[in-house]
DNA sequence: ACAAAGTTTACTATTTTGGTCAACAATGGA
DNA sequence: TCCATTGTTGACCAAAATAGTAAACTTTGT
């Protein structure tokens, strides 16, 4: 049951994303600098975001990264979902017919049940979610300002 | 984040465990049967159980596994713990030595959240919910009895 | 034309998973 | 007492997933 790095890298990436974001694109490499990942690896990794249309990327000179929505339209179950592949903590939920006993398997049920809640706690939580608690935690000598 | 055959198999042991118990031991070859999970691997999966102290066995003929607590009291959460290692989705919810941004990542405390829906879910369910659910889906016709 | 980006494909090393096998230890019964 | 039976342990192994690296390629601004 860990995350993989694709997850953790991707999210964080995109959390920078969302922080740097102005007029112009954020370059990947400024990414993986800041966030310390590899460059190559972190490509393969943005590179679904991409296609799903979270991430608009631009090539050539002066390109990069921008989000194509509002930090707060972007719920970390729909990244999740696209970085770690499924949620599932097992292959007999998204298709009961991966296992003969799916109909009548009371563990199955249980394991449902897991995803659902892993599900409600990645649904609640926007990147700008993420942003304004990082702010916080950044700047919190302004509380005596 | 998917579950392992480890922790899938064991619970499904242990449940066939607590409802197959009786005076007399049951034998890992009979669980392994009635699971059709591979023995060996079974003697394996079922190690960690017994070591924890959620299963006695007696070894030599007659021999076989008993729970040794009643399935009420007997939580999946510290079943899967057992057999899983650790829920932790990331390694620096346990160890926040493991990553040097710990106290500053906002990612980690969504982790840590995803742990806590987890646990709570896991924590709900005893070996005994599982038995009385199997026992309701395997017997529908009573309905009308 | 060229340099600066992202894209894609191929490859690789390491770790984890999911087992198998065989030797061993303990126990009950003939 | 000996033997069949049952669980225990450690060694080993193949396949898959993970985590990367490298290099060729495409696009675009200047």
């Amino acid at each position: 049951m860990k995350l993989s790095t694709r997850a953790r890298y991707g999210t964080r990436a995109l959390l920078d994303l969302a922080r740097h974001e102005g007029e112009k694109p954020v370059q990947l490499k400024e990414i993986a600098g800041r966030q310390n990942i590899s460059l190559h690896y972190l490509e393969h990794i943005i590179a679904p975001l991409v296609r799903a249309g979270i991430i608009r990327s631009t090539r050539g000179a002066r390109g990069g990264l921008q989000l194509t929505r509002q930090p707060k339209d972007v719920r970390l179950s729909e990244v999740i979902q696209l970085l770690e592949g499924t949620i599932s903590p097992v292959d007999c939920i998204g298709n009961p017919e991966s296992c003969e006993r799916a109909d009548t398997c009371v563990t199955r049920d249980i394991w449902c049940e897991m995803k659902k809640a892993i599900d409600a706690t990645l649904d609640s939580v926007t990147l700008q979610d993420l942003v304004e608690k990082q702010e916080r935690k950044e700047a919190p000598l302004k509380q005596n300002a």
